[in-house]
DNA sequence: ATATGTGCAAATCTTTTGCAAATTC
DNA sequence: GAATTTGCAAAAGATTTGCACATAT
C-alpha cells in the first residue's frame, strides 16, 4: 500500500489532473478578500494560471491571453504574476531549467509536492508525499527557521525514457 | 539525539564549516581523472569554487579569480562553470532568487543538503538529513524516476530574524 | 602541429521600469 | 476625480556565442 499520491503524466512540460487530496484554493477568491483590486486582465490571467493542465512560463501565458485580449502585454503578465507571488497565492518553478531560465508558475496547492524533470524528453511530473510534509517540518523544527515557501525539484531520467534508452 | 546534521550559519549568503558526514571530493581529482584538460583559469576557478565558505555567484567568482589572474575573463567563468555542470561536479543554486536572478554555485557533496534562505536578513543555511536521502530514494522507487541532480531550497525567516521581529 | 581554451564584444533572453494614457472604484 | 493599472519602449541583468588569437599537449 502506498500513501503517497504519485501523479503520472504523459504530456511534455504538462501536469496532470489532480488526485481530490491536492487542491488548489480559488486565486480569484483570494484576492477579492484581501481586497485587491480585480481588473478585466487580471480576472483572465488569473483564471489562465489556476485552470492550465500545464506549467507555463511568462510567454506562454501571454499568448494564451492574447486569444481573449488582443491587446494585453507582457508587462502587465510579469505584474500580475509579480502580485500574485507576494501574496504566496502562486509557486514559481524553475523545472531545473530543462528550457532555459525562464520561470514557470502555478497556483499554490494546499501540500507541497515536487516537480521531477526529465532532461531526455522534457516531461514533467508532479509527486506529493506526506514526508515531504514530514521533512519540511522536521527541517523547521530543527533549525528555528520559519518555512513561507518551498521547491524541491528533482533532474534526471523517466521511466518512459529509461526503458527506451 | 538528532541523527540530523544542523549546519548552522551566522554570515550574509555565507556557508558553514562542514561536519565530516558531509565530503565534498575533489574536483580537481575529478576532472583529471576524466581526462579534462587543465588549464590555468581551470586550476584556479576550481579551486576557488572548491575551498569557498560561501556560495559564489558567477560574478563573486570572477572577482575573487581577478584577484590571481588579472586577465580572466567572465565568459570563461561561465564555460568553465558549464563545465563542471554538465559533468556534475557542481550543484546550481537560484537560492531562492533572493538576490535577484543569478546563480550561486557549490561543489557537489556526498549526500544531498537542502538550502534554507531567510527573506529577511538573507543569511543562507545548510541542512543535511537521513529522511531527505530518504524521500528521495522513496519518489525514485514510485516514480521510476532516476534522479541525477536534486534541489530542495525552502524560503522564509530564521530564527534570528523571527526573535528580533 | 593540432586541438582546445580564452578574451572581447556583441547578441540573446528574461524580467523590470519610467512615464503618459487608460481604467477602475 | 483620485488612485491604480496598463501599454509601450527602453533599460537592466544574467548568460551565451562568434571569431581571431593564445595556450596546452
Amino acid at each position: 500500500m502506498n500513501s503517497d499520491a504519485l501523479l503520472a503524466n504523459d504530456s511534455q512540460l504538462g501536469r496532470s489532473r489532480e488526485p481530490k487530496s491536492i487542491t488548489r484554493p480559488s486565486l480569484m477568491q483570494e484576492l477579492t478578500s484581501r481586497g485587491v483590486r480585480i481588473t478585466r486582465q487580471r480576472r483572465l490571467l488569473v483564471s489562465i494560471i489556476q485552470n492550465s493542465p500545464r506549467h507555463l512560463d511568462a510567454t506562454n501565458l501571454l499568448g494564451i491571453a492574447k486569444q481573449h485580449d488582443r491587446d494585453i502585454n507582457l508587462a502587465t503578465v510579469y505584474r500580475t504574476l509579480a502580485l500574485l507571488k507576494n501574496r504566496g497565492l502562486i509557486d514559481e518553478l524553475d523545472l531545473m531549467h530543462i528550457e532555459g531560465e525562464k520561470h514557470y508558475y502555478e497556483a499554490k496547492t494546499s501540500s507541497d509536492h515536487c516537480h521531477l524533470a526529465c532532461f531526455s524528453c522534457g516531461a514533467i511530473m508532479e509527486y506529493a508525499s506526506p514526508l515531504f510534509e514530514k521533512l519540511k517540518k522536521k527541517i523547521a523544527v530543527d533549525s528555528g527557521f520559519q518555512i513561507r515557501v518551498s521547491r524541491l525539484e528533482l533532474g534526471g531520467i523517466c521511466r518512459k525514457c529509461s526503458k527506451t534508452m
